[in-house]
DNA sequence: CTCCACCGTCTACACACGTAATCGACTACG
DNA sequence: CGTAGTCGATTACGTGTGTAGACGGTGGAG
C-alpha cells in the first residue's frame, strides 16, 4: 500500500462525498468494480438520471480519490478507495457534533422522542449495551 | 397564526439550512430576538466571518422563512421561525436514512463500535431505554 | 479496411453557498 | 442644518453541485 509517490503524506481528512456523489459510492460500496454502465443501471433509474451524470459523479469521484479505475479493456471498472464505514463515521460524526455538542445520547434521545425507534431498534441497542459493559 | 394569506397551504417541507446558515440559527435558538449586531457578536468571531457576511445570511434566512424581523425602531429584531427541534429532527432523520437504511440501531451500534460514546452516554442511554420500556 | 457504437473527457450552465463590499435611507450628534 | 455613523437591501464573485450534451478515440462488425 501507499506505493504511490504522489501522495504527499498529509492524511486528506476524507474527500467531501456531495449528495450526489454518494448515491454513486454507495452503489460502489454494495458491489464492485462496477462500469459506468453498470453504476448507472443502480442509479439512474431511481434518481432520473441520465448516463452521462454518472461518468461526470464518477471522474470528479476519481478526482477526489474517493473512488479508483482499472482498466478493462476500452472501458474503466470503478471501485471505492473509501471505505464506507469511514464515510459513515464522519458523517455521523459531524451531525453528532453540530447537532448534539458532539455527545451521543441527546440523539438517541431525540430518536427515541420522535418515534423513530422501532422495537427491534431497542431490542438490538440492549444488546448492544449489555455487551459495551461487558 | 397563519394571519399571512401568501401562506399557500402546502406544509413547506422545512427550509432547507446550509451549514453557515444553521451557525446563525443556533445564535437565535440560543437567546432572540436579536439585532443583526448581536448575532454577530455570536457567531463573527468563532467563525471568522464579517457583519456583513452575518446579514447576508440572515436575509437568506428571512428569504426561507427560518427566521421572521420584527421592526424595532430603524432596525430589525431577528427571532427564529423553524424550531430547533424541528431541524434537529429532520437533519437527524435524513442522516438515518441515508446513512442507515432508516434504521437507528445501526447508527447506535456504529457510534458504540467508534468509541463515540462516553460512559456518561452509555448511562444515559440506559436510563432512556428503561423509560421507553415501561 | 471502414464505419459505427461506445467509452471517457471536456465543456456547459444554472443555481446554491460562502463571503463580503457598496449603496441609499435615516438618525443622532454637533 | 449638515454630516457621520448605522441599518437593511442590493450587488458581486468565486467555487461547488446537479445535470447533461458534445467531442475525439478506438475496437469490433462487416
Amino acid at each position: 500500500m501507499s506505493v504511490n509517490p504522489d501522495d504527499d503524506g498529509s492524511d486528506r481528512a476524507a474527500p467531501e462525498i456531495s449528495g450526489a456523489e454518494h448515491a454513486v459510492m454507495e452503489a460502489l460500496w454494495q458491489r464492485s468494480p462496477l462500469t459506468a454502465q453498470e453504476v448507472c443501471e443502480e442509479v439512474c433509474g431511481p434518481r432520473g438520471w441520465s448516463l452521462a451524470t454518472v461518468k461526470t459523479l464518477l471522474s470528479r469521484l476519481v478526482v477526489k480519490q474517493a473512488v479508483e479505475t482499472e482498466p478493462d479493456g476500452k472501458r474503466f471498472l470503478y471501485s471505492p478507495l473509501m471505505e464506507r464505514s469511514d464515510y459513515v463515521g464522519t458523517e455521523s460524526r459531524r451531525l453528532v457534533d453540530r447537532l448534539f455538542g458532539g455527545r451521543a445520547a441527546p440523539l438517541f434521545a431525540h430518536l427515541a422522542q420522535s418515534e423513530a425507534l422501532t422495537e427491534d431498534d431497542i431490542v438490538e441497542i440492549e444488546a448492544l449495551l449489555k455487551e459495551l459493559k461487558s
